[in-house]
RNA sequence: GGAGGAGUUCCAGAGCGGUCAAAUGGGACAGACUGUAAAUCUGCUGCCUUACGGCUUCGAUGGUUCGAAUCCAUCCUCCUCCA
């Protein structure tokens, strides 16, 4: 079986150009691939991470990946799914997200000795006259065609301004770019992506005369058509400063029973056999692939000492009792307390585990607070510096609600 | 360039001089039920306060008024139609 029919089977691909001959360049080719990124944020978050697990394969396959960083095309924002406009942002603040996505990409792909390559737009894009482009590049493109695509359609109803239409160009460029510079031959993106992929390929036909590819990858959406990788909050990130191990293990770990199979198909490399087994389970028995879910997905980001302790302090929590070696933790210092006491309500602002002091005592008026297993009974509840001495080490363990615990350490 | 319309709390969306911290729905959070699932039901959802109450919000800035999210002026942003 070749590496194009193993990501059909674990439905990772959306849509392919040409299918027949993205398979026979995967199976039995060797070429380059590129995947673009927009640094939009300091961390990626879950929505990156199947394309990159995509391109993790096909490494191993013995294609060479192009992690593409919208530095230049970053500027301008991509409009696809989005219904606003996207807000700019500054030269440095894009320097700096490039900088944090190259660190949380070589968990996933090889970067030594060349087996693959980054690169950033703005090295070409920032430098184009705008004349000979529009001679050179925009004849190519017929707005007609444009305003037809998915992406562009919506935003129509909203308006779209001519700075966003140029995404379409700009990320075409740099495919033609690539193809020049690395003989880059396929584009791998979201399946949002198609329209600007399709530009490209296009591009390259007109430009070079020559055949390129475009492979699009599934969104992971759970059993309700959602996005999954966000909550209300906000993404879940891949950075741990802002989704803790301990969480991120958690998200997975929480999936619906109807997503399970899914999720262990496109965002692990969980042998298909095993996968396989799994589709019979159900109710309770799921659990187990949860759990495999979690770890695997968790060990794969954040490495294999971090997934063990996010496992084993998210069993010994729900089997029984806590574990507080590996519980996500704050610190607070003598200076919180008054006459050697500090409230709840502080406590739980301090910990964040709550916005503002209304938000504390609202979790503790409906019961959602027990600190070390004592459930809080109103607001006035205060802790002690005495409440902190374990034979462990100076701490307490908050509970909120039922899954959230919280270790505070006093320093 | 001309004529209209709109900007409300996380989102959608009511309110159109006092009874508005602002209806309703969604989401989030908490409780019950459970399998750390889903569905369902309940509560809750600006900040400070045990509470009484106080404080800051309805694009921005000024103004009218005893009193403004609601009226007026200017500005900013967006939309629709015409050119």
């Amino acid at each position: 079986m070749g590496v194009y029919e193993e990501l059909k089977e674990r439905g990772l691909v959306a849509q392919a150009t040409d299918e027949e001959k993205v398979r026979d360049l995967l199976n039995n080719g060797k070429t380059s691939f590129y995947i673009g990124f927009d640094p939009t944020a300091d961390s990626l978050h879950v929505g990156h991470y199947i394309p990159i697990m995509v391109a993790s394969y096909l490494q191993r396959a013995g294609h060479r990946p192009i992690m593409l960083f919208g530095g230049g095309t970053g500027m301008v924002g991509d409009p696809s799914g989005k219904t606003d406009m996207r807000k700019m942002l500054t030269k440095e603040e894009i320097a700096h997200n490039i900088s944090c996505f190259q660190k949380q990409m070589s968990h996933l792909v090889d970067f030594s000795d060349g087996k693959a390559v980054m690169a950033n737009n703005a090295d070409w894009l920032s430098n184009l006259n705008y004349i000979d482009f529009l001679r050179d590049i925009g004849v190519c493109f017929s707005v007609n065609r444009m305003l037809t695509a998915e992406c562009y359609k919506q935003r129509l109803e909203r308006g779209l301004s001519f700075f966003e239409m140029n995404y379409m160009v700009m990320q075409s460029y740099d495919f033609l770019e690539l193809y020049r510079r690395y003989g880059c031959q396929m584009e791998l993106g979201g399946d949002d992506q198609w329209s600007n992929i399709i530009g490209g390929v296009n591009l390259i036909r007109r430009k070079e005369n020559a055949d390129a590819y475009g492979l699009t990858v599934s969104l992971l959406t759970n059993s309700e058509g959602k996005k999954m990788g966000k909550t209300e909050r906000g993404a879940v990130w891949l950075d741990p400063n802002k989704t803790s191990p301990f969480d991120f293990y958690q998200y997975w770990r929480n999936v619906g029973d109807a997503d399970v199979v899914r999720c262990l198909k496109v965002l692990t490399f969980v042998p298909m056999e095993q996968i396989h087994q799994f589709e019979h389970l159900e109710g309770q028995q799921l659990n187990e692939a949860k759990e495999l879910l979690a770890y695997e997905v968790t060990r794969q980001i954040h490495g294999k000492d971090e997934a063990e302790k996010a496992r084993s302090a998210a069993r010994a929590i729900f089997a029984q009792g806590v574990d507080t070696e590996n519980m996500p933790s704050s610190e607070i210092t003598a200076d919180d307390f008054t006459d050697d006491k500090i409230g709840i309500l502080d406590l739980l602002v301090k910990a964040k585990l709550a916005a503002s002091k209304g938000e504390a005592r609202r979790l503790v008026v409906q019961g959602g607070i027990s600190v070390d297993g004592k459930k809080a009974a109103d607001g006035t509840v205060a802790i002690s510096s005495a409440d902190f001495e374990k034979e462990k080490g100076k701490f307490v363990v908050i509970k909120k609600g039922k899954k959230v615990y919280h270790k505070v350490i006093l320093k």
